[in-house]
DNA sequence: CCATAATCGAACTACAAGTATGATATAAAT
DNA sequence: ATTTATATCATACTTGTAGTTCGATTATGG
């Protein structure tokens, strides 16, 4: 078989595979879904499945890598568009909302933070704490957008700025998805109000920073 | 056996358990601890150990309640003691992150966050995402405190603010600890620096809530 | 000493990840 | 058309670990 057919062929199996995971995650949970569950689905024998992917943990990489890109798509557009730093600043915030609402069993794999879990395997010390450097340098092109605008001051370094934005946002983000319920019954207010209100508050500490 | 014997020995093993179990969860992690070796280390059987707990998920939570005793209890020193509201705050972020350099297992636990991994039952819907209502109170309390004098303005509700507070320092440490060697090398300061900077620029979007 | 409760030890189940192997189907090369 | 290579399958196996069972053993108290 030629090259180029072989290629075609592995990539069609690994989507397929990568298709039927992405619904079994989905729906019952990463944890709750089996190697043989993934087979079934996705309608291969078992060893098959290893045939393209080594193990469950890199299944679940490789869509948190898809979805990765996805997501950097996104926020590019959200942060080249046109309009001023802080209306870029909000549509990141959305973009990140948004993108956890709809995959609320990556998100966290997105910032590079829960390994799967119940792997034999140690975790792989390298790419642990790992952020994508394309996600670092699309949040650096924002901040260098609001210092170019003379929105945020210029004392403290671009990349250092953004590190601090990432861990406020998705700080934000994270409690506000795990204690949605709270937050409507004794705040009172939607989940999203909630958090247009959080950004907002938070934009007030980067334009001081 | 007269009942008080009965329970004062109940909490000797217990006790005896948890301190082994801390231990090895601290030095091989969580997940690398096996039941067999909580027993062989604590110097019961394993079969005894199931009689003082009921899981390995149990012995996880009692000692994250433990420490979140313990949390609670520094933190409510930091809220209480005399000083203003921004020396309060400082205190508290300090705690906090004091307590992540000591305690690394057992820090995402106290956040409500992560439930333990590779569990055969599913987690309990009950307790995922609650935060300690002491932790809450505390944080009220020092909201309120934020608002007498004067520092914090009294258009949000407390309870709110203080949700938004904990979801930004908890935030700001976790991706602190997880990046720190990124911290050191890219942005040339230390960790405590960086943390310190951060703090005081999150400060700012509270005070301007 | 006897009865009761605590502890032990060791074998066992259940389950999921990952491996090994030999059978079978499919397609390319001769 | 026959051989050869490769993709896929089915199944059984190994390994690791949580959690269970139960009869034997060892305190402890009356």
């Amino acid at each position: 078989m030629g090259e180029r057919k072989k290629q075609a062929l592995e990539r069609f199996n690994r989507d397929n595979i990568i298709t039927a995971a992405k619904e079994l995650f989905e729906t019952h949970g990463v944890d709750h879904t089996t190697m043989d569950d993934i087979a079934r689905q996705a309608d291969y024998s078992k060893s098959t499945i290893y045939v393209y992917f080594k193990s469950k943990e890199e299944i679940y990489n490789s869509i948190v890598h898809d979805y990765m890109d996805m997501l950097t798509g996104e926020l590019a557009i959200a942060i080249t568009q046109e309009g001023s730093f802080s209306e870029s600043y909000h549509r990141v915030c959305d973009c990140l909302v948004r993108f956890d609402e709809r995959h609320p069993a990556y998100y966290a794999g997105l910032l590079g933070e829960a390994q799967m879990t119940g792997s034999r395997k140690k975790q792989d010390e390298a790419t642990r704490g790992t952020i994508a450097p394309e996600l670092e340098q699309l949040l650096v092109k924002l901040i260098e957008k609001g210092k170019k605008e003379k929105t945020l001051s210029t004392k403290v370094k671009s990349n250092q700025l953004a590190f601090y934005m990432w861990s406020g946002i998705s700080g934000i983000i994270r409690l506000a998805d795990r204690r949605k319920a709270e937050i409507v019954t004794q705040y009172q207010v939607t989940k999203d109000v909630y958090l247009s209100h959080a950004f907002s508050m938070f934009y007030e500490s980067l334009i001081r920073g």
